[in-house]
DNA sequence: GATGAATGAGCGTTCATTCAT
DNA sequence: CATGAATGAACGCTCATTCAT
């Protein structure tokens, strides 16, 4: 097995286990048999396993990134670019369950209370689509004049709960559905 | 001290440290020294941690559901009776932030998938206003004809989130801001 | 078995594996199984591993101090007094050989540098009748007007090292082999 | 990087390492590192790390010798050679407190033992001066009547205590304070 | 020969649970 | 009933050693 493969089982075995058991239910000596590869041999990748939650959040936020930027263009109307967003994360969840069961892990813990710090403060690079547009739509009177922080529950606070709903099996998600609550989204941050 | 106020002090101890600590940085017998018994004695009123964990979230709804329903008048129009509902809700996590954080542990972890199971297919009794409202609204068309799933995520998402930002400290919600968020929710979930 | 027996089991199982192997090669385990108590039961007595060490050492402290001292007599001239204190000495570690060997790793260790310092420094409280008995040798000219640490080597060094070829079995120690042994250290130090 | 120079690039980052943090605190990998070499080239030289530490102490004895034995006359006074070897192994110590560190760990380690037990029994060759001149010294009744090893004890372990003492900065050694200890450690193995 | 990634046994420590008192 | 000392499996992590390249 070449370098990078292992680095990748390993990642690929973390996410796994970690989304189906959550942080503590995910130990490192089972992430290293799922992979393949010696319980040491992880630490030769990750200085620990808090390092590793991490480096694996911001991989996936590396990854989920262009998926749903993808088409996305700044010169389209507010309302035509959170739907966009919006509806691409939902696709994104969807598409990649254990991403989304990640997340959801990550997000409540206290890095995902830090990284959200971060985020809103903006001090974490001007490389966030979302915080742009909110920022601008308030300004533009498009959307409601909210703190940041509260849009964000808006928008997403919906998102999260109907991809989990999903992924859970209790509703069936289709283009149509999506659609629609994208749009129930939208209704809540308009002015 | 009498039976019932030993059993009291194990649910005060144990709600302080996990909202404090999270499930595992709150040990029974950490929880056992605050509530001022025998780590033992815990398993007198709790079968395990799992059960006590379970039993706790039990006792959190049956307190908070007095508060939310408060004031709340079946026959009130929908709108009305919706702002209510959230406006109390947001209030409750507001006012007793340790239910809330142990409340949004509960919900991170396999017993909070189990409970919104239950609570979407109604199978633990016809206790829940919520799901009432919604039904009710979905048939008399004053709110989106969506899956009740998606009904909760629209309209409590964004509570739990906007609590959780309080609580947190990113915002500071007054009863202005409580009340134009409950408003955008309900802009979600209205025709 | 009562509380104070798995203490003093542990104490015992402790000072056996790390007089025999040295710090490193006495595992936690390793005691716990010859103490005949679980693992997890040393925790209880001790917070963990370094707080045992130093523990133990305090307690062989208090245990040799009387013994030491027995029949010390303040009023007799420095010679006598020393000789009876450095007799004492290598008796308590010829009859108490766990305890030599343990002593031993202790000094050659960080804990055991700390505790020279404070003892040379004299922070640890007057209770040390080597100091009292060189400064007061030093001061009547009895004694080489030496820094106290080189007093301390002069009388100490010999006596640790005839203790171990005692209990290695390179010499065979009796009681005019120790009378000669003191009282060339005697030697070293007398003006 | 050729072969010999390969070698001793290890010995001294072994050495280096061993005496700033210990056997165990010197990990082959961070040995290698700093000599910069593979981890398993160290292999290639060593056996093991056990045969590496016996190794490096070989060579440290065999490198110490003439530096003690430079200017050291046989045909004079055993008082003049004895406070020659003494006098110059203080120096020793004190100018390669690296070398002190690696020995005083190696004593007090089983293999030190070993080593001390080959030494007086004479087993290792004749290339003892130590044993030489003691032996010699109690033959013409210029020393006590010791066994050697007692006779070792009072000569070097004071030496070994003041140089620490001084590496540690307890003391600060000069000629004048060397020149007496040294002569106190006569006063102790002289009739 | 030289490398350094990989290994996995072993470490110190924690904690849910039990049970003798 | 209540206790809390005792337990031991399980955890995250280290490191001497190996071996494919």
């Amino acid at each position: 097995m070449a370098k990078q493969d292992k680095r990748e089982e390993i990642v690929r075995a973390a996410l796994e286990l970690i989304a189906e058991h959550g942080f503590h239910g995910a130990p490192m000596a089972m992430i290293a048999e799922r992979a393949g590869v010696g319980a040491g041999t992880i630490y030769r990748y990750f200085e620990n396993k808090d390092v590793m939650i991490m480096e694996l959040f911001r991989e996936l936020e590396e990854r989920s990134y262009p998926l749903i930027k993808e088409g996305y263009a700044p010169e389209k109307p507010h309302r035509e670019r959170f739907l966009h967003l919006n509806t691409a994360m939902i696709h994104y969840f969807i598409e990649y369950p254990l991403d989304y069961r990640f997340i959801e892990q990550f997000f409540n813990s206290p890095y995902g209370v830090a990284h959200r710090r971060d985020k809103l403060l903006g001090t974490k690079g001007g490389c966030d689509v979302f915080k742009e547009l909110f920022e601008e739509g308030i300004s533009q009177q498009v959307m409601k004049d909210f703190p940041i922080a509260i849009l964000f529950d808006l928008a997403f606070g919906p998102i999260l709960g109907v991809a989990r709903d999903h992924i859970l099996g209790f509703i069936e998600l289709d283009d149509d559905l999506i659609a629609r609550t994208v749009e129930a989204c939208w209704d809540a941050v308009k002015r």
